[in-house]
DNA sequence: AATGGATGCAACCGCGGCGCT
DNA sequence: CAGCGCCGCGGTTGCATCCAT
């Protein structure tokens, strides 16, 4: 007897979202704040099973997502926490802010795989792939996707709140009492001048090799586009993501959205310090939130977000709407 | 300009874990 | 403690877009 299907799939709907349904999703959601997930397509009017619904806001219509290539040190950090990690790309979204584990699990699949394979680097054992089948001849009972046991040095560079069951026997890496969902940016920005000086030279020499590889990085400084410009219409972006980005330092104050488990670090210019400035909406989203909320003519909807006050994007939400669940 | 293969990404599927009764 | 239901995760698929010919 199999497990009975997670939803009545009889008349729900699949495939791509459309924008009057991601318009009922996230509507429904910022006014109600994330609960039941099987009650969600009922309560929002929408023909699709509640899984698909918490699929397509935390993969695409979160606000806190970034979009667009990971940044080099974004990448950086996917590499060296799947050699810790293995293929818990939940794990390892955690330790990204605005990124996915679909995103991160796409972008490893698309792009990392294939460079380290290219570069003659095993992507399951992150080990040369001579040295992988010497070992994997040695040990042929080693099982893929087995997080590596990183020599001790190595285990160092990253400090990473491993699942007690995936533990080594000491323990002794495990930074205790540190909630997992709230990313210290801080914490990592040091870790991340402490591990490039401590880099492995293998790790190191991968690096410049990956990094230097024909695609282009986007630097932070390509990516921030005068806000005063960039609310304009005519923006010559053809980018539907990554356009802009706010560098308030106060934005996610401002915000107030505990559902997205906002760490104050956010707030903390620290980001800045690392030359790495980004705000996680960018105008075109907010300005797709608006249309999609606001475009059927019902004049007592205020706008969600005005991207044009301040220059940045801004939350205007009536009280009303965020007094329920979690906001 | 047309076409077919390659690529990338959004979405689906099925299973495991966990909490509740 | 067992059964049930929900949520989240990781693997996989399908489709749109890109690119070479």
């Amino acid at each position: 007897m199999g497990r009975q299907p997670c939803c009545d799939k009889v008349g729900l709907k699949k495939g791509p979202w459309t924008a009057e349904e991601d318009k009922k999703l996230i509507n429904f959601i910022l006014t109600n704040g994330q609960c039941c997930w099987r009650a969600v397509p009922k309560l929002a009017g929408l023909l699709r099973c509640g899984k698909s619904c918490r699929l397509r806001w935390t993969n695409y219509l979160r606000p806190d997502l970034k979009r667009g290539l990971l940044s080099e040190y974004e990448e950086k950090m996917v590499i060296d926490l799947h050699a810790q990690l293995g293929n818990r790309w939940s794990k390892i979204a955690s330790h990204l802010p605005g990124r996915t584990d679909n995103e991160i699990k796409n972008h490893w699949n698309t792009h990392i795989k294939k460079k380290l394979k290219k570069m003659g680097i095993d992507p399951v054992t992150h080990k040369s792939l001579s040295i992988t089948t010497e070992q994997s001849q040695a040990q042929p009972d080693q099982q893929p996707n087995q997080p590596l046991q990183e020599p001790q040095d190595q285990q160092q560079a990253i400090q990473v709140e491993e699942d007690p069951k995936f533990e080594p026997e000491n323990g002794q890496n495990k930074e205790p009492e540190k909630a997992e969902t709230s990313f210290d940016v801080s914490t990592i920005t040091e870790e991340a001048k402490e591990e490039d000086q401590i880099m492995i030279p293998l790790f190191e020499s991968i690096m410049n090799e990956l990094f230097t590889d024909e695609v282009p990085i986007i630097e932070p400084s390509e990516i921030l586009v005068p806000s005063a410009t960039s609310t304009s219409p005519t923006t010559t972006s053809s980018s539907t993501s990554s356009s802009s980005y706010s560098n308030s330092p106060n934005f996610f104050e401002d915000l107030q959205l505990p559902d997205f488990d906002w760490s104050d670090d956010y707030n903390d210019t620290k980001i800045d310090n690392n030359n790495s400035s980004v705000a996680l909406w960018d105008d075109d989203l907010i300005r797709s939130w608006n249309m999609l909320i606001n475009d059927d003519g019902d004049g007592d909807r205020k706008q969600v977000f005005d991207t044009s006050a301040n220059q940045y994007p801004r939350l205007i939400m009536d009280s009303e709407s965020w007094a329920y669940g979690l906001f």
